[in-house]
DNA sequence: TATTGTTATACTCTATAACTATA
DNA sequence: TATAGTTATAGAGTATAACAATA
């Protein structure tokens, strides 16, 4: 009787449809030889004139000795490029390169496409709705793991 | 001017929240020795009496090839274990033991009350707001998957 | 012949920690 | 001393294809 019975579903819900929808992103994004890393890192560049690396783990979520191999292979593709800070001799400015450019207008609206396509019968109140949801779940998120996630052994059995 | 105005936010949204949900709930998953994939195959096998390998390669979208591997590391665990089928000589019946079930029983409440505590000021109607709309998308991710996304060319430029 | 599951291969991501070079 | 990024290592997931056993 401890196990509440309100939540199981929405659980479920958002872990089904995140698969769904990361499984399917990830088929997506392969067309474009790309992983989602990758990709990610990409559209995080993508209508920025480049950010430091740093700043591209932070928005991202990867951690420094991934991203240097996620980097690496972008620029093998020629997708993006290193260049130095004008401010500080340690850090590395992330940029996309033309083609780079070129790929993220290309595939970019192409990816609103299929978003689109995903909420073809959503009202625009339906949107606007799931935009806050969502906001306010990503802040209960990031508030929870800056926590630490101690809390949670707390309050378990009420 | 391609672009459209509407969706990128959501778009952004959907992302992030993703990124930030599955990077927290990963480190709650670490703190039990466990990934994700192998976390999710326990809570779907959770509450069954098992399931054929082939059904649960299809609830975790998890691929036969790479299922093996997760299910070889959670046997090493002493987490689940393989039964022959009675019905069919080619087909495992893979289930919790009783360490995977204890295991299942701890943790599940500790994940919903995880789930619990992100939706902490929501009301019962964003939830089922919020649920209703996970179910829409998923279908439309499963719907779209299934058309194999060549709709997708077809109006990009427009 | 088709299907269930395993094996094999090669690549990518992940966490972690040691290391360098700048600050 | 602290920070930015790289390098090194070991483990795990991924896609793919070839394979064995059963249907």
């Amino acid at each position: 009787m401890k196990t509440p019975t309100t939540f199981p579903t929405v659980l479920r819900e958002l872990l089904r449809t995140h698969q769904a929808f990361l499984s399917y992103a990830a088929s997506h994004v392969h067309k474009l030889d790309l992983t989602l890393p990758q990709f990610d890192v990409i559209i995080t560049l993508g209508n920025t004139s480049g950010m430091p690396y740093k700043k591209l783990g932070e928005e991202t979520l990867i951690t420094k000795g991934t991203l240097t191999g996620v980097i690496n292979r972008l620029e093998d593709k020629g997708l993006v490029q290193r260049g130095a800070s004008e401010t500080d001799g340690r850090s590395q400015i992330i940029r996309l390169t033309e083609a780079g450019k070129s790929l993220f207008e290309r595939t970019f609206p192409e990816h609103l496409q299929f978003i689109n396509q995903l909420f073809n019968n959503y009202s625009p109140e339906d949107i606007s709705t799931l935009e806050a949801v969502l906001v306010r779940l990503r802040e209960a998120v990031i508030a929870a793991r800056s926590e630490g996630g101690e809390k949670l052994a707390d309050e378990t059995n009420e």
